[in-house]
DNA sequence: GGGTTGGATGGGAGCGTTCCCAAATCGCGC
DNA sequence: GCGCGATTTGGGAACGCTCCCATCCAACCC
């Protein structure tokens, strides 16, 4: 009655008692559940059916321990404190991220760090092996942490263009701002507009600057074109502002292209508050193609960016990492679309 | 030259070398590590320092592998195919969850469970001491995945009330729903309005069910008020055409509560179609306090639901029964709030 | 002063894997 | 019929931690 005596009393199966129960060694049990190609069918075949009827799952924690890998990958919603994340953004990231990683044994981790203190923690997640790589979505592009986390020796990837375009370069994806900011503004002329304003994001953010660039370029060289700028933070209430601002200047505009559905929201306000008609007397075309435009009224003339596949292609650039630590990636850039509807 | 020579050449030290460089045993050090009182003032500075001065960082699989617990809890996210996510209500959840994990040593795992496959991976996730317990938001009620966790014996918590009260009840956190529908309707009422109709929810959902109870418990009794319901999705298409189709019943209504804003937006637009002034002519109530009610043209009075804290109260749930596996808890049923703005 | 108590400590045993090397087995050619 | 390479297998040794028991020492009591 003595023998080996491990009478564990706990419901899940070990390794072990795989191998007991198909006739075979533990080592042999291990090859197959990974799929190794050393195994006989016979085997194959008994240790298989013995996971079946005991119902195996292998244990996490005792495989990372061994192996050195987590198989756990890092979302870090890097969201400042004042702006609230960007809403259908978020949502629509994690879903292409999760879709990608569901053809994968990774799992995911979300940490939303709007504090310095969840940034000690990210860095910690790291070095302890809890985590084989970070993804992350930042607002502001001051952020140390992917730096930090490059320099930590971790697979990083980023959603949106680091402002601040550094030496050790993270590997991001992003939208093609300019070239839907551009989409959009040459639209606005083609339609016959020639006093076309737009409404411009934040400073410090690289989707407003770009956003602007390919305001600037589409009018470039173009003859006879009254062009106005005015400054927004990406939020509703400083597009309505903007807007008010701009009517100031030049009462006779015709159009407005504005780096946001939400401010270009807020312009529709204000352009009916000013009696003008959208798009009869004034044109409005938003940026993100949200629930917002599918929703105001008129309906917004927005450009779209492809966020799932955003999440899609982020995923892939971590785990191309993940297979190749020392791969050096290229940007991925995402085209726009501009989806008519209403306003423009 | 012999000697126990582990001479890993890894970056990352362990307890072991903690304990080396304190001058104490592997059993102290731990100690110090998960906090033990029964450890002298010395060698706890000699640990703290040792600790410091390697910038040791426990090792989570190993810990875990003894412990069997992962610290580590799962968001599932179960959504239908066909529906998009309500966004502003799964960034909001999740932030209000990741604050209060925020003061705890759990990390936070999410799955989007869109498939059947998906389902099996979560009771994996489970069975496989991935995850130490799930929350889960679901859309659709008719969903088995709750149960079988429990069956599993895994600590589960739910946003949204089940729509089938089950023997085995499983703990839940939602906004009162019906009281904000009642609220809702109650205002409508005081401010006047004696035709008042109602855009409902689908049937198949407990928050679409119970904003409509709101509804009927808030007019009943009443003499001399008219009611109409119409059958809506909570999509902004199904809220236009259940606007016409009220518009149709009677076209002397005067007000409207619609059960979501996208639906409410859609009653704006079959309203101003139908040359109707909002809300002079029929005022409406949307549900949720988006960032289309903020948005929409006149802005939207609308009930608000406390997104964040609801998260927050998710994880307080999951916590409590971590703690306390057998703890029997009561569901927590959160205020709404009636925001008035200009469509009523 | 010896026995007793109790807090602090050391270190062995194990948690469930993977990895690796040695051993066993098989097939095949000469 | 025997040796030799190739294939398959078995099981020891980690991985880094917590748990637990035995030990140690100091203080304290009768």
């Amino acid at each position: 009655m003595a023998g080996k005596g491990r009478s564990r009393a706990s419901g899940r199966p070990t390794l072990e008692q795989v191998a007991v129960e198909a006739n075979v060694s533990r080592g042999t049990a291990s090859r197959v559940v990974n799929g190794s190609l050393e195994v006989s069918p016979y085997a194959l075949k008994a240790v298989r059916d013995a996971i079946r009827k005991l119902g195996y799952v292998p244990n996490h924690a005792a495989r990372s321990l061994v192996t050195r890998r987590s198989d756990t990958v890092l979302l870090v919603v890097s969201e400042s404190e004042d702006r609230v994340f960007s809403e259908p953004f978020f949502a629509s990231i994690v879903r292409g991220l999760s879709q990608e990683l569901s053809n994968t044994p990774l799992q995911l981790n979300l940490v939303m760090a709007s504090t310095g203190r969840q940034h000690d923690r990210v860095e910690q997640l790291v070095r302890n092996g809890h985590v084989d790589g970070v993804m992350l979505i930042s607002l502001h592009g001051d952020d140390p942490l992917p730096q930090n986390l490059v320099a930590a020796g971790a697979p990083v990837a980023l959603i949106g263009r680091p402002p601040v375009p550094d030496a050790t370069t993270v590997p991001y994806v992003d939208a093609d701002n300019e070239a839907g900011a551009r989409a959009a503004t040459e639209y606005l002329y083609r339609q016959g507009r020639r006093r076309i304003a737009t409404i411009t994001g934040p400073r410090d953010m690289a989707a407003g600057l770009d956003r602007l660039s390919g305001y600037r370029a589409a009018l470039r060289g173009k003859r006879g074109v009254t062009r106005l700028v005015a400054q927004g933070d990406f939020g509703q209430a400083s597009g309505e502002a903007a807007m008010r601002e701009l009517l100031g200047k030049d009462p006779e505009l015709d159009a407005v292209f504005a780096a946001s559905d939400p401010m270009a929201a807020g312009a529709l306000r204000a352009l009916r508050a000013a009696g003008r008609r959208v798009p009869d007397d004034v044109a409005v075309i938003g940026f993100d193609d949200s629930d917002l435009a599918r929703n105001t009224n008129p309906l917004l003339t927005s450009v779209s960016q492809p966020t799932q596949l955003m999440g899609r292609k982020l995923a892939e650039l971590l785990i191309a990492q993940l297979r190749e630590p020392e791969a050096k990636l290229a940007p991925v850039i995402l085209p726009t679309e501009l989806v008519c509807r209403e306003s423009a």
